[in-house]
DNA sequence: CGATTCTTTGAAAACAGTCAATCTGTGTGG
DNA sequence: CCACACAGATTGACTGTTTTCAAAGAATCG
């Protein structure tokens, strides 16, 4: 499983042998199975998480009891409510996974120690973060210029992986439609 | 000029009388006029730009000539295309002044240097990127679960200084809504 | 002022949402 | 191994919000 990391990280950040023990002694591994929570609203998201198996959901649930999809995460990508992780506020968010995960953990306080002493590491998260931002940032354009026939054609291209491992109703809340707009605009592209 | 900046960053980072020496050497004043441009699409955006007095607005402009907007940036607050500064390609995007405004430019290249070497302030723009992604991801969730009032409701309580400021056409551009949803929104809250 | 830009208002149309029923596939327990 | 239960997907009819188009009314600026 910690195989799945450095496979990962390896490529993109030069670390001594010493300094990969030592991050690699940080972490803890989790199993998750299917539908098992990794957070709940309520609690304080402490940690760093990477998946190195399966699939996660993190999602919002509203007054109404609606759920509203923020982010999925397979295999090398990261997971975990960053709001909660800064200000140390409980989450108002929900993770869980949709398929049995393997999920690494690397407690905050810990993982920020490492990036300080390690440049080259810091630099990395840095990049991460920077991409996810703007990532984010693209979401957010295509919220607010797009029909939902463009959506959903944009979220295929961006996430190949996903269209076909997600149950079409959590990307339709991911989109922000109904189930049945995503289902019918489906139904178009087949023909 | 430089002092709104001081104000502005002293209270955030410590820095040594020779650390803010340098890093003031390091920007350049620029006046813009009201619709005068600061970034035109097919420009790469190379710096950081902070803005000391005046608004800014940055948007996009689709295959029909429609204007999205995704930003506005008034006294205190960073402007720029991070995509373009991050990849070096030309910029999608419009940044152009909604009134007379003042800009502090510090190129990329020196200000990233000058990151590296003072670590009090790498952490905070490291923290200004986090604290600008949680904003995004707040935007994202409004945008894909709210309904038109509820956008509007929030955008007001959010940014008080930007609703009164900013032109409705263009916060309902920013809302993803069309002026006239927006015009009879702000008509109901007034009655 | 005269011109431009912005806002408001009305009426019609389009898009997406809701509700409800049916269909499908998967997994579980008898 | 089958039967049943359940979650998910699809389909149809209807509703409702938001958009679009058009025109008229403010506000702003040179």
């Amino acid at each position: 499983m910690v195989n799945v990391f450095e496979e990962y990280l390896r490529p993109q950040v030069q670390l001594t042998a010493e300094e990969w023990t030592r991050l690699q002694a940080l972490s803890s591994a989790q199993h998750l199975r299917k539908r098992q929570f990794l957070l709940h609203a309520g609690q304080v998201w402490q940690s760093y998480a990477f998946v190195c198996r399966g699939c996660l959901r993190q999602y919002t649930i509203d007054a109404k009891g609606v759920e509203h999809m923020l982010k999925f995460s397979i295999e090398n990508w990261w997971a975990g409510d960053r709001e909660s992780l800064v200000t140390g506020q409980p989450s108002r968010q929900y993770i869980d996974a949709l398929e049995d995960t393997d999920v690494l953990l690397f407690p905050k306080v810990d993982f920020d120690q490492f990036a300080r002493e390690v440049p080259a590491f810091h630099a990395f998260i840095d990049g991460l973060l920077g991409r996810t931002y703007l990532a984010s940032q693209r979401r957010v354009q295509t919220a607010i210029s797009a029909d939902a026939e463009t959506k959903y054609r944009e979220f295929v291209q961006t996430y190949p992986q996903l269209a076909l491992r997600v149950p079409l109703r959590m990307i339709a809340s991911y989109l922000g439609l109904s189930a049945e707009t995503l289902s019918r605009i489906r139904g178009l592209n087949t023909k």
